[in-house]
RNA sequence: GCCGCUAUCGUCUAGGGGUUAGGACGGGUGGUUCUCAGCCAUCAAACCGGGGUUCGAAUCCCCGUAGCGGUACCA
């Protein structure tokens, strides 16, 4: 079957992500769905930032995302960094739109107030749904899909404290800026029906959906087959030396395959030819020894020697980090062949330096090792900007609540980074080595110990939050 | 629990009423090579289960089962 659009010209997609968080490679695989679909039919891809959450929305994981998805060779007609017709791209900066919105429906009686929670306290605005019957939902991926009503709850378009939800923040920026096909992750598959009565009921046509089967086996135990757990950040990947090219080839094979066999392709290619309405609909496993074979091709064949210490130079062996290093390892080194031993880990990928558990725990108990290091991957994730300064800051408050010196804290930081107890000062290093790299190494590291127990985590999880 | 989606080698997939069910990653074996990697050759490896429909089902239908998603004033 040809693939259509929803009928609308022109062909305007999306991408709406969240910043919170690490940049997803599950992000940068619905952009790409949503890129090629845009240009394989002559039309807009619209970067739109969904910071609805304001608990949790940081400017820099903004920045973060905009980054990845353009290394990755992605780029956007419109978005809040380069503005469009439709701007502002923010959410944030755009709310009143849909306070209308959810005022006119409450005018219209098509929605409510709900008083609930705190007694006395701000009310939130509910969308009234039909309490029976059968919605038909248009997926352009999945005919014939029905639902029923009574499943559908109302949901919450404002919340209390003013702002929308998901729901109607996404369909107000979807209409206003003419959004002409959604392709989304299939977790949005049961509140389409909301999505739906939504259009219906501010009086707007609604766009073709697209819901594209979710990525498995991210940081969560996916499956029973395959037991190690991927890197999700697209960040890692990067910092640990994989080509941008590679990974969009990559996530691009995960849904189209071509028919000679050949699965090396670029991004021309795939945008030509792939078709949506043929991606396989079971979720793929983030398969990352495949990805790490497709890279070596990358770097094999479509780089000769001097092309590749070009790549390295980008990658990490630029003045700037060698000097960096250097300063790092200077104090340590007798000759300049000390610098290789002392330093070498900081020009590593994301393995950590094989170490059995006795060692890595440096005289401590395993399980008490792999407690500090997730405690320090907490720590070390809640950082806006990953500077020393604010490093130190992080790992002093662990061994503060921790009761012990930073010191004897740190000892089993420095093994899981290096896989020596004798290297470069940790702060340094790890702003040196990227924030994702240093958390995979420390989270390898804790799994190398044994792991944490869920529960455990838990109990360590609610300590921090008192 | 309830609602929904999905189901081909361990993984990504091709195919699709009659095929030796094809390719790639990973694994095995052999060759090339100063080791390794690479490259070449080669082997093992799959249609979730049960019922239908049919001369014939992996393919169509139904029922199970499993995985995943949703069931939030998260997205």
């Amino acid at each position: 079957m040809p693939e259509t659009t929803g009928g609308r010209a022109p062909v305007r997609t999306r991408i709406a992500p969240s910043p919170t968080g690490d940049p997803h490679v599950g992000t940068a695989y619905q952009a790409l769905l949503n890129y090629a679909f845009a240009r394989k039919h002559g039309g807009a891809f619209v970067l739109r930032i969904e910071d609805t959450d304001r608990a949790r929305s940081r400017r820099s994981s903004e920045e973060a995302i905009l980054g990845s998805l353009r290394w990755l060779g992605l780029d956007w007609d419109e978005g809040p960094d380069c503005g469009g017709p439709f701007a502002p791209y923010r959410q944030s900066e755009r709310v009143d739109a849909c306070r209308e919105a959810a005022e006119r429906l409450l005018a219209a009686g098509k929605a409510y107030r709900d008083h609930g929670g705190e007694a006395g306290g701000a009310s939130a605005i509910r969308l009234r749904t039909p309490s029976s019957g059968r919605v038909e939902l248009p997926d352009r991926l999945r005919p014939g899909l029905t639902k029923d009503w009574a499943s559908v709850d109302d949901p919450v378009l404002l919340k209390s404290d003013g702002f929308p939800t998901y729901h109607l923040a996404n369909v107000v920026d979807d209409h206003r800026m003419e959004i002409s096909d959604v392709i989304r992750g299939e977790e949005w598959i049961a509140s389409l029906p909301k999505h739906l009565l939504l259009y219906e009921a501010l009086g707007w046509e609604p766009p073709s959906f697209w819901h594209v089967p979710l990525l498995r086996n991210d940081d969560r135990n996916r499956t029973k087959l395959s037991k190690r757990k991927s890197p999700t950040s697209i960040d890692f990947y990067r910092q640990a030396g994989f080509l941008p090219e590679a990974l969009l080839n990559f996530l691009g094979m995960l849904v189209w395959t071509r028919a000679e066999g050949e699965e090396k392709f670029d991004r021309e290619t795939f945008v030509a030819n792939f078709e949506l309405t043929s991606i396989s609909l079971a979720g793929a496993v983030f398969d990352t020894e495949k990805l790490a074979w497709l890279n070596g091709r990358y770097l094999r064949e479509d780089h000769d020697a001097a092309g590749v210490a070009r790549l390295l130079r980008d990658w990490r062996f630029d003045d700037r980090t060698l000097e960096a290093a250097a300063r790092l390892a200077q104090p340590r080194m007798r000759t300049l062949g000390d610098f290789a031993p002392l330093a070498g880990f900081l020009f590593a990928g994301g393995e950590v330096p094989r170490r059995d558990a006795e060692a890595l725990a440096g005289g401590r108990a395993p399980a008490e090792a792999a407690e500090w290091l997730l405690l320090a991957e907490w720590a070390l994730e809640e950082l806006d900007g990953f500077t020393e300064e604010g490093v130190h800051r992080a790992l002093r408050a662990v061994a503060d609540s921790l009761g012990i010196g930073l010191g004897r804290f740190t000892r089993p930081l420095y093994l899981a980074l290096s896989g020596s107890a004798s290297s470069t000062p940790l702060f340094g290093s790890m702003v040196l080595l990227g924030s994702a790299l240093t958390r995979m190494r420390l989270r390898r590291a804790r799994e190398a110990l044994g792991g944490v127990s869920r529960r455990r985590q838990k109990e360590l999880a609610d300590r921090r939050g008192r």
